[in-house]
RNA sequence: GGGAGCUUAGCUCAGCUGGUUCAGAGCACCUGCCUUACAAGCAGGGGGUCACUGGUUCGAAUCCAGUAGUUCCCA
């Protein structure tokens, strides 16, 4: 059979994966079988895939094919999210350029023009991970605008309005004045600023005296409506009652005393501006102050203002500095560095704005949310987030569900014009609802005007598990009864309180059921330098162009090798080479044994029956190790397992054991068991690398129609010989110790040696045929004496002898049994010390003790056999 | 300002209920090899006061306290 020399994914890849689909392996129907189900957390429609998806979806995809193997019904649910802002701003992007203005468009216009742009750029990141080897069922693609999707959110909003849960209230909200939109406060992004801290002096109403407080925002003075210190303050007792006059807008304000403030801050005087700061706004209500609003959306200032009128809120920062510079009202400039809020998704400096918002009441939610995360009804993997969830859950704030935009789902809310409204599906039932809620038969449906607004698209994200299966509208139905709760989520740590914790809540309210039963946060992929990989700084990889380069399976194994749960990933391309280099010995490895002529007459040689025997048990101990690893989600481990299985035991262990001299034909028995370990192997790592499994497995054997690893089963672990390891172990090191010499002693492999073994209690080992073979020896002999003219090594307290033509330095040989001594000695002495310490012996375990005993006894044994050496040199 | 985590080899990290799986792995590095499956390779090798200080214990990388550095989350 020709195979070339090098393996070739890319051609390889495409072949599976298009057979793998035409086979309709990764689609799944309810059945018998017990389900295995993950959901996809849905990435951004406008989103492409970078290196986090990658990691992500690898993981998930491991998982999955895993648990197909495992014989159980295997579903991913592949799917993405609408993404409001995202979307809507590229949507209005593209208007732009087309010369049209979103606010010339009607709701239903615009609308159109978002869905042609979905269906034509979205979902992009759905083909890239095709190239991956994702074995999503791509049937079961989601939208969370679809039809149903999209249902379920609104009848959510509508039973939890009716259950009381949903409210709608004037707060301070985070706004976007880019995105003109609130948004929640997970979606802001605090950052230290270097700013500077304004001293502005208020004049006190009918006096000549000033007041001056500190500010990082002079613009807002504008929007004042009081001054306040501490009521224990003795440097402004004398103020508070009296007015003082706001600078340039020339409004006296009153001077309110309250224990908020900071007397350390500042000058310890306050300015209040209720409208644009969240503390203040309390104050606001304590206090009865009036409350200015100053900004419109869009950042920039309104007549409210009196001044400044239409010009945005930083030009005018540095605008009313220079004039209140030239009121003489400015007292001093000092830097100053805060924390400033930025919208996560615009990157705008959010400006707190007071708003009337639809609000989902959090903390009825989040006690049961947190209850199943306590007591481990849903792990998290590591552990170590459940401290995050719980502080989250325990401090937990309503959250605002309404966004100012289009692209979404339209909030089923509709108002009358008296100001009251109703909460209904359809603008049908609305006027229905509402002709009786108001005694009116007469309203017609132009009385009623639905909710401007969408809701966040978290509000669907959070139904995901269910609403991908239409377990919101039909919560009976087949398929959510059968899949729900899903199995594992994979995802990433930045999203536990958007996304994670909401889904609980979700999962608990509406299915009384947990989502899912673990949790696997991934680490954030950053560069060498430790930054996040990001598109603004350029210093992401292209996933494709790697995948072009090392192979989809060469990536994922560069992706998952460094990547243990929860710990950051310093990406290194040369891990992806290193993935490649792996399908590449693999690759060499098939060449290898697909090489081999098969003589039916011949014998299986002790060697190779004795290699087969061991590496049946390695490969036991193995995927014991293995399951291990998968049971407590350690993925990077169980590969690391399977890349040391295949490429230490396999290739540099067994098969140079069982492979014939060059030319000469193998014998039957040992070519079928290898065969057969060749298989089992490919099954272990299928998971890990789907593309190159599903190749050599084609290729060690003619296949049946359907006879696919991909549906393969997976090799469980049974029992295994320790005995047999732990006596290969042995003769690993007499081999390691034979090469050693040859290259100490500059003697050519092809030179056969004789190992001549001193009669003991450890002088037999069973693996000798083996030794023979990678040792290049002529045969082993038990002698009672040492013979003339040998050098002599040690294994344990084993002595072994090669005969030596040239004569032996024996100065050297002194000092390196010298050394070896003196090391012996010290270790003794520290064993001796621990036995002879009474307390030890009575308090340490028994078999702790028997455990220190025997390495006394074997110390003992090897110093007699180095003294004794060492005589025979002297 | 509040909270959580981390610190083990040059790098990235394992190390469970304290004791031969206790000082590990991979990569990197060094030395020999183009030995007929593989130089994308083979065979060997060096390298760590387990951040620091104290405590508990017969015994500490492991448990406790403090210190320093660092990362993340929240405000």
């Amino acid at each position: 059979m020709e195979i070339p020399s090098k393996y070739n994914p890319a051609t390889t890849e495409d072949k599976w994966y298009s057979y793998w689909l035409e086979k309709n392996y990764f689609h799944s129907e309810p059945d018998e079988r017990e389900p295995y189900t993950i959901v996809i957390p849905p990435p951004n429609v406008t989103g492409v895939l970078h290196m986090g998806h990658m990691l992500n979806n690898t993981l998930q995809d491991v998982l999955v094919r895993r648990a197909r193997m495992q014989g159980k019904n295997a579903c991913w649910v592949p799917g993405t999210d609408h993404a409001s802002i995202a979307t809507e701003a590229k949507v209005v992007n593209k208007l732009k350029q087309e010369d049209i203005d979103k606010d010339d468009l009607s709701r239903e216009e615009f609308m159109r023009h978002a869905w042609e742009w979905k269906e034509k750029h979205g979902g992009i990141i759905l083909e890239q991970l095709k190239k991956l080897g994702a074995s999503c069922d791509w049937e079961r693609t989601r939208f969370t605008m679809d039809e149903a999707l999209y249902e379920s959110v609104i009848d959510t909003f509508i039973d939890l309005y009716e259950k009381g849960l949903i409210y709608r209230g004037v707060r301070m909200v985070n706004w976007d004045p880019q995105a003109q939109t609130a948004v929640s406060d997970e979606e802001v992004i605090h950052k230290e600023l270097q700013s500077k801290l304004y001293y502005l002096r208020y004049r006190v109403e009918g006096e000549e005296d000033f007041l001056t407080i500190a500010t990082t925002r002079p613009e807002t003075i504008l929007g004042d409506t009081a001054v306040c210190v501490h009521p224990e303050d003795e440097r402004f007792k004398d103020f508070v009652g009296k007015k003082v006059i706001v600078p340039l807008v020339n409004r006296p304000v009153p001077v309110i005393a309250d224990e908020y403030v900071d007397r350390e801050f500042g000058t310890g005087a306050l300015k209040i501006t209720p409208a644009h700061d969240i503390h203040d706004y309390e104050i606001g209500i304590k206090h009865h102050l009036e409350s200015i609003d100053i900004f419109n959306d869009d950042g920039t200032l309104n007549e409210r203002a009196q001044l400044y009128t239409g010009k945005d809120r930083f030009a005018v920062r540095e605008e009313i500095v220079a004039d209140l510079k030239a009121a003489d009202n400015l007292v001093k400039v000092e830097d100053y560095v805060n924390s400033v809020g930025f919208s996560e998704r615009t990157d705008a400096v959010i400006e707190p704005k007071l708003s009337m918002q639809w609000f989902l009441k959090m903390k009825e939610m989040a006690r049961p949310a947190l209850e199943v995360v306590e007591k481990n009804e849903i792990k998290f993997h590591p552990a170590k987030f459940k401290n995050t969830y719980r502080h989250w859950m325990e401090n937990v704030r309503d959250w605002n569900i309404s966004r100012q935009l289009w692209w979404g789902q339209r909030i089923p809310v509709y108002y009358h014009s008296n100001g009251e409204f109703v909460v209904a599906k359809t603008a049908e039932e609305a006027l229905e609802k509402a002709r009786k809620q108001f005694n009116q038969p007469d309203l017609q449906p132009s009385d009623l005007k639905q909710d401007e607004d969408v809701m966040d698209t978290w509000f669907s994200s959070w139904l995901w598990p269910i609403s991908v299966f239409d377990g919101i509208r039909f919560p009976e139905n087949e398929e959510i009864k059968y899949y729900y709760p899903t199995n594992d989520l994979v995802t990433g740590p930045d999203i536990i309180f958007f996304w994670v914790a909401r889904m609980v809540m979700a999962g608990l309210e509406y299915r009384k059921e947990i989502p899912f039963k673990n949790v696997y946060f991934t680490g954030i992929v950053r560069d060498k330098i430790g930054r996040k990989m990001s598109k603004t700084l350029g210093n992401s990889p292209d996933p494709l162009a790697l995948i072009k380069k090392h192979g989809a399976d060469g990536v994922r194994v560069g992706m998952l090798l460094t990547a243990p749960a929860g710990n950051d990933l310093p990406f290194d391309e040369g891990l992806c080479e290193q993935g490649r280099n792996f399908s590449n010995k693999i690759w060499n490895a098939l060449r290898l044994v697909k090489g081999w002529e098969v003589d039916a007459s011949l014998e299986a040689p002790e060697h190779s029956k004795l290699a087969i025997s061991w590496f049946e048990d390695k490969m036991g101990e193995t995927i014991a190790a293995i399951e291990k690893n998968f049971i407590h989600y350690r993925i990077s481990d169980a590969l690391m397992a399977t890349y040391k299985l295949i490429w230490d035991d396999f290739c540099s262990w067994y098969l140079e054991m069982v492979k014939p001299a060059y030319q000469q034909p193998i014998d039957a028995f040992t070519l079928e068991k290898t065969l057969g370990l060749f298989e089992k192997l490919m099954k272990i790592l299928h998971p890990f690398m789907p593309f190159i499994t599903e190749e050599i497995w084609h290729l060690l054997r003619d296949r049946d129609t359907g006879d696919d690893i991909i549906v393969a089963s997976m090799p469980v672990a049974g029992d295994f010989d320790r005995k047999n390891l732990k006596a290969f172990e042995r003769a690993e090191q007499i081999i390691i110790a034979i090469r050693n010499l040859r290259k100490e002693k500059n003697i050519a492999f092809k030179e056969k040696l004789k190992l001549t073994v001193k009669a003991g209690e450890n002088s037999n080992c069973k693996f000798y045929p083996v030794v023979i073979k990678l040792g290049n020896l002529s045969d082993v002999e038990i002698v009672s004496e040492r013979p003339d003219g040998v050098i002599v090594f040690t294994v344990g307290s084993q002595e072994f002898y090669v005969p030596l033509s040239e004569s032996v330095d024996v100065v050297a040989e002194i000092k390196k049994i010298e050394d070896e001594l003196k090391y012996t000695n010290g270790f003794l002495k520290s064993v001796q010390k621990k036995l002879s310490n009474e307390r030890f012996v009575n308090n340490a375990p028994a078999t702790v003790v028997k455990k220190e005993q025997q390495k006394q006894a074997d110390a003992e044994a090897r110093i007699k056999v180095l003294e004794e050496q060492l005589k025979g040199l002297k």
